[in-house]
DNA sequence: AGCGCGAATGTTAGCGTTAACATTGAGGCG
DNA sequence: CGCCTCAATGTTAACGCTAACATTCGCGCT
């Protein structure tokens, strides 16, 4: 902060010359600067030739609005908020990639931060993005302490979650995690295994839990025991590690995500056991490698992109005084790959 | 009555009254606006009771302050942009989030845009970022068109330029490519192999071309011959393509990049050529994933992380009127895994 | 007691844009 | 041939904040 020294010695100016505004064009064009705001604005009843000469000027002086002052004379940003959370994982990031180009190409101004999962990292992301005056939310939420701190917090902006699995099909879209988990379950079941096992996603993330619960329910609805689930954190590290725990007659595993499946994989092959001859393995995503992890890996693939389009043409409507559009969750399409098959004494 | 007007029917004020200002605040505490905004920047000559007084107004009201008047009346925006190629990999996904956590650390609020590599996404993303009014800028810079359109623009920010390969160490930082990929190439010599090939990045990446010079000098230096060069697009796919254009006597490859050699070994495992019995492989970058690869992946690690903060730091030194810092390459590492190992004949 | 001084706070004038209203001037028409 | 109209443009006043300057007031000093 600024202490309190007499000076300011502000930095920013040692380029001197401060930047022409409008009323730097209007001279050049000999005209009011009403009149190049008009013409920034695209207003018709500009005649061609005041516009040419308006045109002429700006380029001349390499002339830029001023977007503050725009945002501050209209109460308008058109710019969209975006959190999402502070991981390179596949998923959010091509959702992110997604909702970028949706918005540019609706003339919309995406901003994009990301955050830890943390309450107060949350806040200070969400702060950041209200401080620049979004016109919308999409919020990347894999977790309740984030949907917490949006109803806290009251916002009067529209917003739209994703992969939350809120039931309100107007401000959340995401992909029928559910549905997904039942068909990798079931396609390990027809393919006749009886000992499948879970590994699961953080506890706590939506995504997880959902995984979790329908491969528990498919279980049960299939006749079947349910093995005890073990929890990872998403990473290939910590599928490798659940090789160990791994029941030693379980011929068929369902991991929460691709890159769990790949240490998993991995992790049993340092145990002596293949995938799939001793072990199938089923993923969740379709990351772009999957197809090449040796064995090329079955997975459940999510549309990420489709998310990401939705969300923003939602909100532009929304913000453009229309209602929302309800989207149902999306439907993921079963990849079968060579990382599954029959059980060997099946 | 408030509203006159005939139409206007503004979308966003649905939600009626408007939010909060300083004067509202100000209203409320007793005080004038100025002691508002005195509380806000930390000011000392505010008495305690006084602040506590404000704050709790300020509470009361949920009140914001207004960035864009703020921002229009200091002419400082506090935003460091940064330029980010739009993909999803993890090298400039890491960098990105290494600079949003060094920049937000700092007290500054990081604009993260990612573009296409055509000159009309580049341009409009700068534009973007200039509109926001950063005070600096940030480029990940993978290739030439992106310098061209930051020298074009004539910037008057302060820039850093990441794995640029410019030489002005002031300006650019990278991890000095040359150097590990010359390790890369050294480590399959020491190993014994002599036919080894190159799988390259996209030709008009600075980092796919600073690669590939350096593994022709390396073999040369060796007094080994190089072999073509194939070239690739950094995706697994690519590397699976290129398994069929291996020489058939060259016992080792170094691969651009790790997701590349991920598809070649997959690739030349459904050619019957076995991973590192038949055909040493080396990657690039250390992705997560790579130690779990089958076989786990020899490769050379790069500090994205280092890259982003140092870039930050240098680049607030210099907005605030200090020089920039000038930081020497950084040095790859080696990660010594199972995926290369001596020739069979060696 | 009077004066000056500095701490604490108030007042005023922009920052660059847009919105609302005002003005100009040319053309049509009774 | 004056007046109305409308197209084209100009003028003025916000928007919410900070910077600069102005004011108040208590207190110590002579």
């Amino acid at each position: 902060m600024a202490d309190g020294r007499s000076e300011a010695r502000s930095p920013v100016d040692e380029t001197s010359r401060r930047s022409p505004t409008m009323h730097d064009v209007a001279a050049r064009a000999g005209v009011s600067h009403q009149t190049v705001s008009r013409v920034l604005n695209g207003f018709e009843s500009v005649r061609p030739v005041t516009r040419d000469r308006v045109l002429a000027a700006i380029t001349e002086l390499g002339y830029r609005r001023n977007l503050a002052a725009r945002t501050l004379a209209t109460n308008r940003s058109r710019a969209i908020g975006v959190l999402a959370p502070a991981v390179s994982e596949y998923g959010p990031t091509s959702t992110v990639q997604a909702i970028e180009v949706a918005a540019r190409t609706a003339g919309y101004h995406p901003l994009v931060t990301s955050t830890t999962s943390d309450r107060e990292s949350i806040l200070a992301s969400l702060g950041f993005l209200l401080d620049q005056a979004v016109e919308a939310l999409v919020v990347i939420a894999p977790q309740q302490r984030v949907l917490e701190a949006i109803d806290e917090l009251e916002l009067t902006v529209p917003i739209m979650t994703l992969q939350s699995l809120r039931v309100d099909s107007a401000t959340a879209i995401s992909v029928d995690q559910a549905r997904g988990a039942r068909r990798a379950v079931q396609h390990l079941i027809v393919l006749g295994h009886r000992r499948i096992q879970h590994l699961s996603g953080p506890e706590e993330l939506f995504e997880a839990t959902a995984r979790r619960e329908a491969y528990q329910a498919a279980m049960v609805d299939a006749g079947l025991a349910a093995l005890p689930v073990i929890v990872g954190d998403w990473t290939a590290e910590a599928g490798m590690r659940a090789a160990t725990a791994i029941e030693p007659d379980a011929t068929a595993v369902f991991s929460g995500n691709d890159q769990m499946a790949l240490g998993l994989i991995s992790g049993l092959a340092a145990l002596g056991r293949r995938v799939p001859e001793d072990v199938s393995v089923i993923g969740f995503d379709d990351v772009p490698e999957a197809r090449f992890y040796l064995p090329a890996l079955t997975t459940v693939r999510q549309d990420f992109e489709t998310i990401g389009r939705v969300a923003i043409e939602s909100l532009i409507r929304q913000v453009e005084g229309r209602e929302a559009i309800a989207v149902a969750p999306l439907e993921p399409e079963l990849i079968v790959r060579a990382s599954t098959a029959a059980p060997r004494s099946g």
